[in-house]
DNA sequence: TTACAGGGTTAGAGCGCTCCAACCAATAGA
DNA sequence: TCTATTGGTTGGAGCGCTCTAACCCTGTAA
């Protein structure tokens, strides 16, 4: 259970302990015949470099911190996978942390994070106080990914929720929708921009916007329908703030006669996974999320490595992606 | 962007770093009026601990090491929470790194999770070879979940999959059905026990099995079924190997102008989010997969801490959850 | 009075590594 | 011949912390 060190490693291959850290960090500067010596003598005894002693002693760091809000949401997992790709590439390992949705568990998972001396730290939809990110800030590179700030440290990538919503109401309105209502997110994190590129949308098409309350879930989406339904307020299309609430909105409509897209249409935001599944095939936005992890590892490793003033602010556009919840309005089939 | 340490802590408080120290760690031997003076200086410097040099300095580690084979399944997600849960409670840190379900990408995730010198390691669905885990087990506690061995230093934890396919089948006959089809996992972790249970109960019943080749996707669900119907060979039920494959399935069917539960049962196994989508509805075998994640996790603390030597093997029984997929036969109504 | 105990505190070594400056050939230039 | 130069190698200090042993009190027992 103990394992060797660059001392026994040294020892066994006859050299210094300098010549085996030379070797382990790939120096150049190692004759052929002395490096096969370590590299064998290494393998023998099983060993391998130890990432604390190797940060502690150079300074460095090569851990990315990641704060992951909701590991449930599939979102998160794919934004992840596109930090992974662009850290491992250049030789850094992620560790990952959970703040599961709660400020004060979120500070803990924060704090926890920063104990390790990392590199940097990649933040994804936090709902921490500003004050607490820009404190990070002061220690080392931030990244926020799904959050904007204002703060000059810290870089941000998110999409744009105002293009999304257009882009959606663009599509239905193309269909010949006139009425089209608005789930909305409410508090969520992106909520507002969606639902502020709704409106926007509907007024330059000289339609009447419908803002329905509701929230990031199935249950929430099926509750806001059934509101409409008992109002008598159905309008021809539904334009959800998330995929949940739309697969939520759709079974809702389901259960009281309603056929989608026959009698209504429906679009989500987010193109998760459960979007694509044949048997929901929802009309939806998609976010960029891989790219997302990418350009946020790629800021924050800028960051890292020249140390750089101005703040980067990626906003990416999100496109839609046209399944088979949305066709023209019943009236004009 | 330099944080403050141990000894400018000491020197503001006008004591030793060694007392600075002490007071880090609680020890009770520490004056009231010290422990104070240290705290405030903390505080005012904003110091915290760095974690990477305590563990150097004193051999121990407060981090577990968590593989996860593939983040997106949210499967995962809700093991890592129970591991979390109990982890934390302990005063231990996770660090997560994600496998892909590549052994290529698994071994170097292993070894860069190795080389942080965690206090243990949790693999979760592992692709790698039993020897590759052998290694690891020889140098730090292993536990396994969704994944059996038989080396005995490793601890495992996982759900019965025969009980489970027979619970399925159980459920399917009490309702009135004998032609029930299995579409099989193949080569997927967990398919042979439910393979295997689904060939016992039917046997139990005098029926006969009929196993169908396929996979853990939908696309693989729904490719099953249309190979089914091309060859006229429809069964009453079917028992997919998990709730993907389920959902793909009913697609497959619904399409084929069949109406699930009123033409044809099925069953999923997995109990994953999306069954419990009111869209999907899905009868489905739940695991206790939070209850895996707290198994996995006291199993390898006691095992860091009291360094036992008989492996633990947590095999945990499902349930079944009866959604709306499932009824009795059409002929029987 | 001296001895002793024990709570509170500290110096110093050391964890496994990196990095710097020094060192040692061996070769090249003057 | 002597001095640079260069490629290869090494000892030692030090990263921020813990831990052991020693230390210094003050209070109490002998």
């Amino acid at each position: 259970m103990v394992r060797p060190t660059m001392e026994d490693v040294a020892l066994r291959a006859g050299v210094s302990r300098a010549l085996v850290s030379l070797v382990m960090r790939g120096s150049p500067k190692v004759s052929e015949q002395r490096r096969s010596a370590v590299l064998k003598a290494a393998e023998e005894l099983g060993y391998s470099p130890h990432a604390m002693a190797r940060s502690l002693a150079s300074r460095t760091s090569t851990v990315l911190g990641v704060m992951v809000s909701d590991l449930h949401n599939s979102f998160f997992a794919e934004v992840v996978d596109g930090i992974d790709e662009v850290a491992h590439q250049q030789g850094f390992e992620l560790i990952i942390n959970t703040g599961g949705r709660s400020p004060a568990r979120e500070r803990r998972a924060l704090e926890s994070l920063l104990s390790f001396r990392p590199a940097g730290l990649i933040l994804l939809s936090p709902v921490v106080p500003a004050t607490s990110i820009g404190k990070a800030a002061d220690q080392l590179p931030v990244v926020l990914v799904a959050r904007s700030s204002r703060i000059s440290t810290v870089d941000t990538v998110n999409d744009d929720g105002e293009v999304g919503a257009r882009l959606a109401v663009e599509h239905l309105v193309s269909l010949g929708h006139s009425r089209i209502a608005h789930l909305d997110g409410g508090e969520g994190s992106q909520a507002g921009p969606r639902r502020r590129g709704y409106v926007a949308a509907m007024e330059s098409h000289g339609l009447a916007p419908q803002v329905v309350t509701s929230e990031y879930t199935d249950v929430a989406g099926a509750r806001a329908i059934r509101r409409l339904l008992a109002e008598d307020d159905l309008p021809t299309a539904i334009f959800s703030c998330n995929d949940f609430n739309a697969v939520g909105a759709i079974s809702a409509l389901e259960d009281a006669g309603l056929r989608v897209p026959e009698d209504i249409s429906v679009v989500g935001y987010d193109n998760t996974s459960l979007a694509a599944l044949r048997h929901v095939s929802l009309t939806t936005v998609d976010q960029p999320r891989a790219e997302f992890g990418r350009l946020a590892a790629s800021a924050l490793l800028h960051r890292v490595r020249d140390d750089r003033a101005e703040p980067v602010r990626h906003l990416l556009t999100p496109s839609l992606v046209v399944r088979t919840t949305t066709a023209p309005p019943g009236g004009l089939r």
